[in-house]
RNA sequence: GCCCGCUUGGCUCAGUGGUAGAGCACUCGCUUCACACGCGAGGGGUCACUAGUUCGAAUCUAGUAGCGGGCACCA
């Protein structure tokens, strides 16, 4: 006797199968010998090389997995390519603070050596996030995973840079940027975190030089004031309409500066008098470039008070400069009020610093003519297709619209640096690398720019760097474009927009044909998971308690609406997994004799008993749902399929249904031929759901007893037996059978109904009864005495009498079939009348409701008239099982009075 | 401020122009020889609100409220 375990511990398929997967090479496309075999390729988001397994990570990967799975067993040569970005920022933070245990700066080091360090850090404490998505059992390629700092992406890098910046598409200049003065770097829009802001609004005068009286502006910076070359009012506010072109003083300065207009002050808001500090602030430097204002920088990069400021604030740090300047206002008399005011202050996204806005030389790539290639592509063929289409569709085409140019340059040693190199004369030269700047510049006096690029800059060319870009390799050829990206919204403008524009530009073509937004999962309150908060949940927690099947069962679930987490929903996917492991034990521990059955269901289809055509017809109907679902990514459809058709259909139907024959005590060809449709039933569904289960699934399928080599899918042919290469179960129309499937209804609701009256009238589990069918048509009739052993077994009936007549006692309980027949359960004097009789008069008072609607809505000459005959024909029948049911009701409340 | 999404039984969520669904929780009964992470039976919702379109609306339209998200140079 085989020896299973009566509970699933997912601990040891977990552990025993991933490590030999990927030995044999299962998860490369190589491992696909059709030549023709079509191709389905994923690009993994990389994750961040600082970065751990979250639960967003999961719910992808599980999404990714599910379809790569998916199509290499639906002979698909799929590649799910794996990797991490070099997270320039994050990264050297990591190695700085590391650094400064030591007592050390990355200063002391040098450039070099720090970077040495860095790549020492990645090698030791870099890609947990890697062992993680092993743990999960994604079946990502290994042997192609790709680091943004790899040789081959940092030659990609460069060749898209020097190709960006001959076409004009990159320029350097000086401009206002978000700086993050902790960091010591620039940054872009989309790493800036708008967060609202309890803070003050100083008004502030500012006297006319020819002394007559003062302006008041309102700001919530004043320490900018420093480096404020004008004040401007909307030319249309009648209340200061004289005073523009008249100079003010400004206070503290004593600097002479002009009162300009500009259509974009508000009148309403504060005085209607803004200041302007054009070195500052990004809308006042917009303001400065129109008026031809001074750029006086009062702030430096460390958001300290510079010279320009003043010898009293020199040096000072912002926030204590702005006490003193109002402290100043306040001794001049120039300060009018303070009021209490809530607004939004930019920070850094990654360590929350106050950004400070100011003027700086950086490297800019223009997306005007990269974002017409995509929205072009988006209007003329609909590429990428967005799933779901609403919304995301137009928030990625809203958000094209309105880009701005994007600040690439990073002021980081960890990254890729510019290749940019200065001429001791001025010049600056782009090129590919060294030698090829020192043969364009004509001498190797050369220095190269210092700066990286924006890590995003090379996660953008992800989708083909990491296939070969720019040699046009074997692989860029295969795989590009890639099938489908998924992705949580939030990256939609940092890598998808930016990804498309490269792929336009460089390739000719979106690099992926669809994109999947998954859904966000949420804590139990509904608030989005983060470390600031502390709500987040450990992936690797759940795998552990409740194993990873049932943990990707629950995210795939989850599809691509919010959902807040659920652990009972992942307690009820373990009950699931624990499910599949019994019904498969149950098949293990009677499967003697199966190897003698060749084709389990073989031969005349027609001649095979009802149980069996039914899970036929179900499993294929099963397969095309399954199939019609995973190519539209309804994930939470297609676990919903699978549940029901596993649990409801084959185990609590078909296996009951086959326990008749299969666990009879005497070997016979009919208890091997039983036993063998159980476990080929088992083998397809396994095969099912192996893509959202590849752990439970793979640990069962090798254990069935089939010959497994002949399952695989032709493309693996000769591969070692294992269900990641198996035939994705496709439909057999001609097995769907929806007379079995009519029949097979007619038996369970008659199985069904008695169970119900047993319940009702409380009798004992295990007791048997007597019941009587009537009024049937010949025909169900027939597939009643057909199934007589089955009736009797399911409903444990000892005496079961099927006429066409219903002839039964006066004290019997009744029940209509739906559809045809009657049944009735001789009571016997067993039950008490009273409370019998107030069971059925309850039951015809539901009844009645029903019939009430029913008869109103077919008593609606309109209805008759306009619906679909077909719909009114369907509530008439169910009219005429009432009136039945009500009058059988009746006879059985006047037989028990 | 603008745009978008969501609002279905106690909880988490499906769903569709035509008699309200699942899982969990709950009630009752079961150690029935795969499974108590189970088996059988059952109770429970005017599908946020209002108005409209329709023979018919939870499903379409408009508005209202609450929640969530995105965008924005309001000092």
């Amino acid at each position: 006797m085989i020896d299973i375990p009566k509970t699933y511990d997912p601990k040891e398929a977990e552990q025993s199968h991933y490590a030999r997967w990927e030995e044999r090479g299962y998860f490369s496309p190589e491992i696909n010998k059709d030549p023709n075999a079509p191709v389905f390729s994923i690009a993994i988001p990389p994750p961040n090389v600082t970065g751990s397994l979250h639960m967003g990570h999961a719910l992808q990967h599980t999404m990714m997995d599910v379809l790569t799975r998916y199509k290499r067993m639906s002979g698909f040569r799929a590649l799910w390519l794996p990797g991490m970005d070099h997270a320039g920022i994050s990264t050297q933070l990591m190695v700085t603070r590391q650094l400064k245990k030591e007592g050390l700066t990355r200063h002391d080091l040098g450039r070099e050596k720090f970077q040495e360090r860095v790549w020492l850090w990645k090698q030791e404490y870099g890609g947990q996030i890697l062992k993680q998505i092993r743990r999960e059992g994604a079946s990502v390629d290994w042997s192609r995973e790709r680091f943004t700092m790899d040789e081959s992406l940092s030659r990609a890098v460069r060749e898209a840079f020097v190709r960006l910046y001959d076409e004009g598409l990159i320029y350097r200049g000086n401009r206002i940027v978000n700086w993050c003065p902790n960091d010591q770097t620039v940054l872009s829009d989309l790493e800036v975190l708008r967060e609202p802001q309890k803070g003050k609004l100083y008004y502030l005068r500012y006297p006319f030089k020819n002394g007559s009286g003062s302006i008041t502006v309102a700001t919530t910076r004043p320490e900018t004031m420093l480096g404020d070359t004008a004040v401007a009012v909307n030319p249309s506010d009648d209340r200061y309409s004289e005073m523009i072109g008249q100079t003010l003083v400004l206070p503290i300065m004593n600097r002479e500066i002009p009162i300009v207009a500009d259509d974009f002050v508000e009148s309403e808001f504060g005085t209607g008098a803004v200041k302007v500090t054009p070195a500052h602030d990004a809308a006042d430097y917009e303001m400065g470039l129109r008026h031809k204002l001074e750029q006086i920088v009062v702030i430096d990069q460390f958001a300290r008070m510079t010279e320009a400021a003043g010898a009293d604030f020199a040096g000072l740090d912002r926030s204590k400069a702005r006490d003193l300047v109002v402290e100043k206002f306040a001794e001049l008399g120039l300060l009018e009020k303070v009021v209490d005011y809530e607004f939004s202050i930019s920070k850094c996204e990654r360590c929350k610093t106050v950004i400070e806005p100011l003027t700086s030389t950086q490297w800019f790539c223009r997306m005007e003519p990269l974002r017409d290639l995509a929205l072009e592509k988006l209007r003329a063929a609909g590429k990428p297709r967005f799933v779901p289409q609403v919304p995301y569709e137009k928030v990625y085409s809203d958000w094209l619209e309105n880009l701005r140019d994007w600040t690439i340059s990073r002021q980081l040693w960890w990254g890729h640096q510019i290749p940019a190199w200065y001429t001791g004369d001025g010049r600056i030269i782009v090129a590919r690398s060294r030698e090829e700047a020192q043969q364009k510049a004509g001498t190797d006096e050369l220095t190269q720019d210092p700066d990286v690029l924006d890590t995003w800059f090379s996660s953008a060319l992800w989708p083909f760097s990491t296939l070969g870009w720019p040699d046009k390799s074997e692989d860029l050829k295969t795989f590009y474009p890639t099938s489908v990206l998924i992705t949580a919204r939030d990256i939609i403008f940092l890598w998808v927009s930016r990804m498309v524009m490269t792929g336009l530009k460089f390739m000719g073509r979106e690099p992926f044909a669809d994109v999947y937004v998954t859904g966000t999962v949420l804590d139990k309150h509904g608030q989005r998971m983060s470390k600031t908060k502390g709500n987040g949940i450990d992936p690797l927690e759940v795998f552990e308690k409740y194993g990873v099947d049932a943990t990707r069962l629950t995210l795939a679930s989850v599809g691509s609406t919010d959902t807040r987490w659920s652990e009972r929903q992942v307690e009820s996917y373990r009950n699931f997994a624990n499910k599949i492991w019994n019904a498969a034990r149950f098949c293990l521990l009677n499967s003697d004799g199966v190897e003698s059955v060749a084709n389990p269901f073989g031969g005349d289809r027609s001649a095979l008993p009802l149980h069996d055509r039914w899970i036929l017809s179900r499993l294929n109907k099963t397969a095309r749902d399954v199939n019609a679902q995973l190519q539209e990514y309804d994930f939470h459809g297609v676990v919903q399929t699978l549940y029901h058709f596993f649990w409801d259909d084959f185990c609590d139907w078909y296996i009951e249904l086959s326990k008749a024959t299969m666990t009879a005590a005497d070997e016979s060809p009919e208890r091997s031929i039983a036993r063998a449709r159980l476990i080929s039933v088992l083998e397809q569904s396994l095969r099912l759901l192996h893509p959202f289960m590849p752990y439970l699934t793979e640990e069962l399928w090798l254990k069935l007893p089939v010959t497994h080599a002949q399952l695989l899918h032709p493309a693996y042919a000769g591969a070692e037996p294992t269900i990641m290469l198996a035939s994705y179960p496709q439909c057999d129309d001609s097995l769907v059978d929806e007379i079995a499937e009519a029949e097979m209804s007619r038996l369970t609701i008659l199985i069904s109904c008695v169970r119900n009256i047993r319940s009702e009238i409380n009798v004992k589990p295990g007791d048997r009864i007597s019941i009587l069918i009537g009024e049937a048509t010949p025909s169900v009739r027939a597939v009643y005495e057909a199934n007589r052993d089955q009736i009797e077994r399911l409903a444990r009936i000892s005496n079961l009498s099927i006429k066409a007549k219903l002839d039964a006692p006066k004290a019997s309980v009744r029940a209509v079939l739906s559809g045809t027949g009657e049944v009735a359960v001789p009571l016997q004097g067993l039950v008490d009348f009273d409370q019998e009789r107030a069971r059925l008069t309850l039951k015809k008072d539901n009844l009645q409701k029903e019939a009430t609607k029913l008869n109103t809505q077919l008593g609606n000459s309109d209805f008759v008239a306009r619906a679909p005959a077909e719909k009114v024909s369907e509530l008439r029948a169910r009219a005429d099982e009432i009136a039945l049911h009500t009058v059988t009701l009746d006879q059985m409340i006047e037989a028990i009075k």
